[in-house]
Order: C-alpha cells, then sequence, then structure tokens
DNA sequence: TTTT
DNA sequence: TTTT
C-alpha cells in the first residue's frame, strides 16, 4: 500500500452502544461502534456553560473487529487510530447520499481503555488489545532491530 | 474549552480547487477546502494496481481562515490538523441530511507544504503559516519557559 | 507563535510514580511525569513473546501542571500531545549533557484516562481535564462558530 | 506486535544535512535523519521576534531507510510518523548516556514532501514514498475491503 | 518505576 | 476536483 498525502483519524471517547457485528462473505467480521468526544466551554454571552458531543460512526475491519466484539460495550472507552473514508449510499427515495466513517484496519490501531463496559458482559474483559500492525512469521519485531555493523545499536535499555 | 475525549483528525493532501471564501455576520472569513489524499495498493487477483482518492471537506475559521484565502490555491499541499464535526442539514425535500467536516479554528493548524498553489497569484507565498494556538497580550510563548527555581530549565539550546 | 513544520508527540500510558511539582519563579507549577509505554512480540528465534518498556519524560507547564499535580498518581492512565524539546543541561564533570522530554504547554493536551491514580489521594478526582486550549475572556469557543451569511453553519446538531 | 498505551511521533520538517546510511549485519539499510522544526514568538517583554530551531533524530528501518537514501538530501521536507526511543550507550569516560530518537519501521511512516533535496542529486526524484504498512502477498488490502453480507460496503465512491 |  |  502506498499513500501520497496524509488521512489520519486520532479518537479517544467511550461507546454509547454495544459494537454492531456484521460479517463479510469471507465470514470475517466488521465491528461498527458509535464513539462520543465532547467538548465543552463557557458561553461568551450568557455565561453559561456549554456543551457538546460529536458521535463518530467508526468501522473496525480483520482481526480487532473480533476483540471490538469480544471486549467491548457500551460505556467502553476506547482510544482509536483510523482513517476517514466517505461512502455513497442509496437513499430510500434512490437519491444518493454520502457518509464518514472512521475506518480501522491493519494500518490502524484500537486499544481499550479500561477493562469494563457495562461490566455486565460474561465475556468482558480486562484486556488491552492493539488492532493493526501485527507481524506475520518472517517480519521483523519493530524493537528488536538487530545491531548495526560498527555501531550502537545493541539492546535498547531504557532510563 | 474543556474535553472529554480526544477527537482528532490530521491530513497532508492537495486542493481539488482554490478554497471557498464565505463570511460570518461578524464579517469574519470561512475557507471552505476540499483536500485529497489517495492510496494506491496491487489488487490481489488481477495483480492490477489500484487507487483510490479520498476527498475531505475541511472549513478553517479564525485568521487562518484567511491565510488560507490569501495563499492557498488549487493544487497547493497542505497540513492540516482540525477535529472531526458533523452537520446535519435540510435537503431540498425537507429530510434530515447530515455532512462531516473537518474543522480548523484556534485548536488546530494549517500549514503551507509548497509556496505556491498555481503559482498565477500575485498574492501567491512562499509563507509559512499556522493557524491556531497564537498568544494574546498576557499568553507565555510556549517555548519561552521562564526558569524554574533551582533547577535547569535554563536557556533551551539543542545539538 | 508561528511554526515551521509539526513537532508532535502524542501518548497514552501509565505514571511510574508521582508527578514531581517544581515551581517557577513566577510561582507558577511545573509537573514532571514519568510515562511507560510498552509493546511486546513474539521472538522470531526462540518463540518466546518479549516485551519493552519505554520510559517518557514529560514536562507540563501552566495550568495543567496543577491539575496533574491533583490528580495524578502512580498508575494513573493519561492522554498526552506534546513536543519534543532536547535540553542540554551539564554534566558532573563539566561535559555538555542532553535531555529530550515531552512538553505539554499551551498548545498542548493533558487528559486523564482513569479517575484514580494510586486511589489514596484525598484529592483524588473522577475529573477529566484538558491541559491547554483554553479560552480567554474574548476568544471564540471552537465549538460555539456563528452562522456565516447566508448559510448552514447554524446550531451544530450531531446523529 | 502488541502496545499497551501509544507512542506516536509526528514532525514534519526540513533535513538539516544528507541521510547517514549505515548498515545491518543483514545488510539492511538503517539511515539517520537529522530533521528540523522551529518556532517563533514576539517576546514580551522587548517585542521582538524570537525563533527557536529543534533539531530531531531519526533512524529509519526496513524498506524506507532505502527510500531515505535514494531520495532525501539536505533540504529535503519530509512528513515523519514513528515512536521515540531512548537509547543508553557508553560515554568516552566509560559513563552511561542516553539518547533519544524517533524511529521509524514497519509501524511508521515517511512521506517526501517535495521532490527536490538539495537538487544535486542525480538520483535525487520526485517521488512520494511511504514507508511502513506495506502489504505482504496475502495480506488484505487496507481500502480493498469486500462487501460485508447483506451490506452496503460495496464499491467506495467518494463525492 | 506503570499496566495486563 | 488534487497530486505523482
Amino acid at each position: 500500500m502506498a499513500q501520497r498525502g496524509i488521512n489520519k483519524v486520532i479518537l479517544v471517547g467511550n461507546l454509547g452502544a454495544n459494537p454492531e457485528i456484521r460479517h463479510m462473505p469471507s465470514g470475517d467480521a466488521v465491528a461498527n461502534l458509535r464513539i462520543a468526544t465532547s467538548e465543552s466551554w463557557r458561553d461568551r454571552a450568557t455565561g453559561e456553560t456549554r456543551e457538546r458531543t460529536e458521535w463518530h460512526n467508526v468501522a473496525i475491519f480483520g482481526k480487532v473487529a473480533e476483540v471490538a466484539k469480544q471486549y467491548l460495550r457500551k460505556g467502553s472507552k476506547v482510544y482509536i487510530e483510523g482513517r476517514l473514508r466517505t461512502r455513497k449510499f442509496q437513499g430510500k427515495d434512490g437519491q444518493d447520499r454520502y457518509t464518514t466513517e472512521v475506518v480501522v484496519d491493519i494500518s490502524g490501531t484500537m486499544q481499550m481503555l479500561d477493562g469494563s463496559g457495562d461490566g455486565q458482559a460474561g465475556a468482558g474483559g480486562r484486556q488491552s488489545t492493539q488492532a493493526g500492525r501485527s507481524h506475520g512469521g518472517g517480519a521483523p519485531a519493530p524493537s528488536n532491530h538487530p545491531t548495526p555493523s560498527g555501531a550502537d545499536y545493541d539492546d535498547d535499555i531504557p532510563f
């Protein structure tokens, strides 16, 4: 995959409902999330505090969709990294409509920021998970770079 | 302004057309941009290279809108940092429609990545500009932190 | 403040220790955090799961430093948005040393992702807070844009 | 690769020198870049405009290192997405030192934002390139999701 | 020194 | 409708 340009979305928010799971013809899961972010500010005129919530449609593909299905619930807090995609669809009146989603696939990331959801989920987990960037058999692990010759890229030891 | 959650979009792309400038009742400019990002990949089945372009609607407010008006042109490459906002509007048939934009205001950023546009702009500039985060009279400059007492936050000298 | 280029760091991690608070000559607080992020992968050679933790030095200025002081504790999970800064300092041997920090000031953001810390903090809060981008008296609230003339920027109603 | 936490750096800046290429024992290239970002502000006290440049050490691994080697030159403008890593090394006096770099590997991205460099490079290219996230043989292309059954994930057509 |  |  090559890109010309950058198309990146980062969200931290809470699910407004349980994930909706659908399936591709291949059997792969697609998880659709509704994620809320909000901001509040003091109204200049009235002095009142106002708040606005933005709702984001997120579509998750691949293995991460399974994770979302298992562990995310209404109320769960998540970190999402994906890209914007606008899809065209047919309205009931036959007219074209457009909808914009945040797509999370192999090039994106999802991370649970709590272990709860609404707590009612028997499956509910305290597991932290990440979507994309898994490494297949032969691929080098990102943080396991061998040492360049004559150099100081030996084992990385932080502070 | 306080946030609950994070709602962030980062785009690097090219303008598909000159900015459209509108004005608020206050006289402040609003600049609307169409920005393209694209990705290409090799089709697994056919082996052909395929490409998809995503078009983003960006609405810029405040002083940055003036900069966009002056310096951006069809073809200009820009870095955009903003947030997602979905607005409701009335379709011609009286039905509700929704559209999602990337909003750039004081909390966002715009930066020109070339000095051209289409080059024909007399005003056209090689000027790099940033949208938000300007500092008013009394506000401390981000990189001008005074020294904490007994400490080493003196003048910052990079490598 | 104008920028040429982008210098942005985004961290989500946990504090390895309580924040260290220092004070500027002005009396303003500076909060220093140690934040851990980690990654794990399967070693190609041995098949074992390995893990590496990265520790980040974060320096928070301004009002957010006060929030960090009050609400963050060892173990707290936070979202940080800041910029890289490398400072020079004198080693004990009189030699120059350099250290790189993530600086969070008015142009950055901090958000607590849990309400705890170690729980022992009487002050401990469930409060979600954000560092920068506060609006002074006359500044327009980001999400409160007035309506452009002849246009559809009325009140924003999400899905 | 699994993550706990997020460790992300985004830079847009210019190279202060040609890339330095080194080689791993495997023969793979590692490209080291010095990238400048800068900010300017008006000094509150003196009213003068001040500027500060931050220099970032970037280490690029994998195929992207080859691209950097071929196409980047002193002065080139690039977009970098990577992660922070602090390495320990031995000072000449035998003491431990630490240095922090931005690492770009398969999980990161590099994109050239101009086609120049200093122009002197015979190899110099107008080619836009991206580092990570390449897809191996069997991996699904990010934007080529098949249609979920009974659903509307057909071919994506933007505005 | 965190977290799971 | 951009760009390479």
